[in-house]
RNA sequence: GGCCCCAUCGUCUAGUGGUUAGGACGGUGGCCUCUCACGCCGCAAACAGGGGUUCGAGUCCCCUUGGGGUCACCA
């Protein structure tokens, strides 16, 4: 077998969402799992729906994936775009350059070829003209399309034009997909389909065929979207003499809504998803798993990269669309937090605190971090979980404290009797606090359980904390039992 | 509308002619328990419908229905 070589083409219009990184991931995967390359190639032949900054977003979100690319634009290509930034990655490779604005000549001389061997040819009919040309075929009730009036016009190469694939019409075009098997039309669904804009830039259509045989590429892996224009692309392989690569379309990945994702969908954007305290690992994992299983009996769905790349084929992929659920994303999130050594769950959160202006210090986060971790589904939990340790006023939830047989004087008397307890505890350690107020419950005549909810929220504030006797050790003496006598007062008499 | 793709619990899926249709998330009941979690145990929940083929269909074929895609000098 020769080399497999995968490629994400992405197009440079905005940001990708976690649809077309599922497509990243498959043909990075694919590529790995029989040791070869993916690259990465940006499809950049729409110059007006250009969108600056989507190269490097895409770069770093694959680079947070921890996705390496093997071969790609250089730093002058994205230079070329003002899209440099300090640490952007020299990728460059063999088969360059990676973005199709700057592929021009090559597309060129790939149409004049086909008009020289008779499969394409010039055509200057105006958007004018072809705009007429649909609404009389409307109003005709046919399908719209080109008539192929330039086919015989021979307009010269001087004049302002259009490259035109001369698409043959009673043809029978069959591939086979890597996905769904066999795949054929009796016809083919297309006029004379435009290869070369009149600005010199390419259609994806011959980009695509003439890059992906340059580049080599193995394996084109694709949105379903691009099914229904196979058949352009294979005569254009037909054409041009070059042998097509295994194309492979793949589902669609739908949001919570049932609709397709889009800006609109929630928690559909990667970054967002980082912002939101989500572990690039877990991500890899669940989206991965979206369209894809490694079948054989094997219910396992918690895979290292290394895993996904060992266990990943073509075969796993399903032929039927997906719908991202952030539910099981989160639950698999948490999973992966409580996996992480203590230390890492401890660097990994520190951002998202300083974000949150949760200044503690690290010792005593350090302390409850295995609690916190086991409590946690996204980053983002771990500073409302660990804030009461800062050196602020609390704010309490006074009326949590009641209920269950504790009212304000039964509090006070918890409260009143910890105090004193606590105080005299020898050494102000877990062990020893748990002891102490398990007492207390006993002898006020409540069970731990509700005892420790005036407690808590004394100390804490909260209704929802790290365990109990940690918190208090790791707060230590002189702050719990000064709030605990804060507490007291704001007790109603 | 033409052409093409798709169809197993709410969701992600296993299944490749013979299964009590399995697992996971979520839901729900319980255990554990200082709150919340974690963990563990149980329950409910699916083969879109109709025809074939076959001794036997979730699995193969056809039709219907329902989704989706595509028919540009956008990708």
């Amino acid at each position: 077998m020769t080399e497999v070589r995968t490629r994400f083409a992405p197009s440079p219009t905005g940001f990708q969402h976690i649809g077309g990184f599922r497509t990243a991931f498959f043909a990075y995967l694919l590529a790995k799992h029989y040791g070869g390359k993916f690259l990465l190639r940006v499809e950049d032949t729409d110059r007006e729906r250009f969108v600056p900054g989507s190269i490097r977003f895409l770069i770093e979100e694959l680079s947070w994936f921890g996705i390496q690319i093997d071969e790609g634009p250089t730093k002058e290509e994205l230079h070329t775009y003002g899209e440099d930034w300090d640490d952007a990655p020299g990728l460059g490779g063999p088969c360059g350059p990676y973005m199709q604005s700057l592929r021009l000549p090559k597309y060129k001389e790939a149409a004049e070829l086909l008009i020289e061997k008779g499969f394409a040819y010039r055509c200057d009919c105006t958007p004018e003209m072809l705009e007429r040309e649909r609404n009389e075929q409307m109003a005709r009730k046919e399908l719209p399309g080109y008539s192929g009036y330039c086919r015989t016009r021979n307009v010269p190469a001087d004049k302002p034009h259009v490259v035109r694939f001369k698409v043959p019409q009673k043809r029978t075009v069959s591939f086979n997909d890597a996905i769904r098997g066999k795949v054929q039309w009796d016809s083919i669904p297309h006029r004379d389909t435009v290869l070369l804009k009149s600005d010199g830039f390419p259609t994806y259509h011959l980009a695509v065929v003439v890059d992906d045989h340059d580049m080599k590429i193995s394996h084109a892996l694709r949105g379903i979207e691009w099914l229904s224009s196979t058949p352009i692309h294979l005569l254009l392989y037909e054409a041009f003499g070059w042998e097509p690569p295994v194309f492979a379309h793949l589902p669609v990945v739908n949001g919570p809504d049932g609709k397709k994702l889009s800006k609109r969908n929630n928690a559909a954007k990667s970054s967002d998803l980082r912002e939101q305290g989500y572990l690039a690992e877990a991500v890899l994992n669940f989206v991965t798993l979206i369209g894809w299983a490694p079948g054989e009996g094997s219910d396992q769905e918690i895979f290292t990269r290394e895993e996904l790349i060992q266990k990943f084929t073509l075969d796993g992929i399903n032929e039927s669309s997906g719908v991202f659920d952030p539910v099981k994303l989160a639950w698999m999130n948490g999973l992966y937090i409580r996996k992480l050594p203590v230390q890492e769950f401890i660097e990994r959160s520190k951002p998202f605190l300083e974000k949150e202006g949760v200044v503690i210090p690290e010792h005593e986060f350090a302390a409850l971090a295995p609690h916190v971790q086991e409590r946690v589904k996204v980053l983002t939990e771990v500073g409302a979980m660990v804030d009461f340790l800062m050196d602020r006023p609390l704010q309490r939830q006074m009326d949590a404290m009641f209920g269950k047989g504790v009212d304000a004087s039964k509090a006070r008397e918890i409260l009143t009797l910890s105090l004193e307890r606590l105080n005299t505890l020898p050494e102000f350690k877990t062990e020893a606090i748990d002891q102490a107020l398990r007492a207390v419950a006993t002898e006020v005549g409540l069970k731990p359980g509700p005892a420790f909810v005036a407690l808590r929220i004394a100390v804490t504030g909260k209704t929802i904390t790290p365990p109990l006797f940690e918190s208090f050790a790791v707060l230590g003496k002189d702050r719990v039992l000064s709030r605990i006598r804060e507490t007291l007062e704001l007790l109603p008499q």
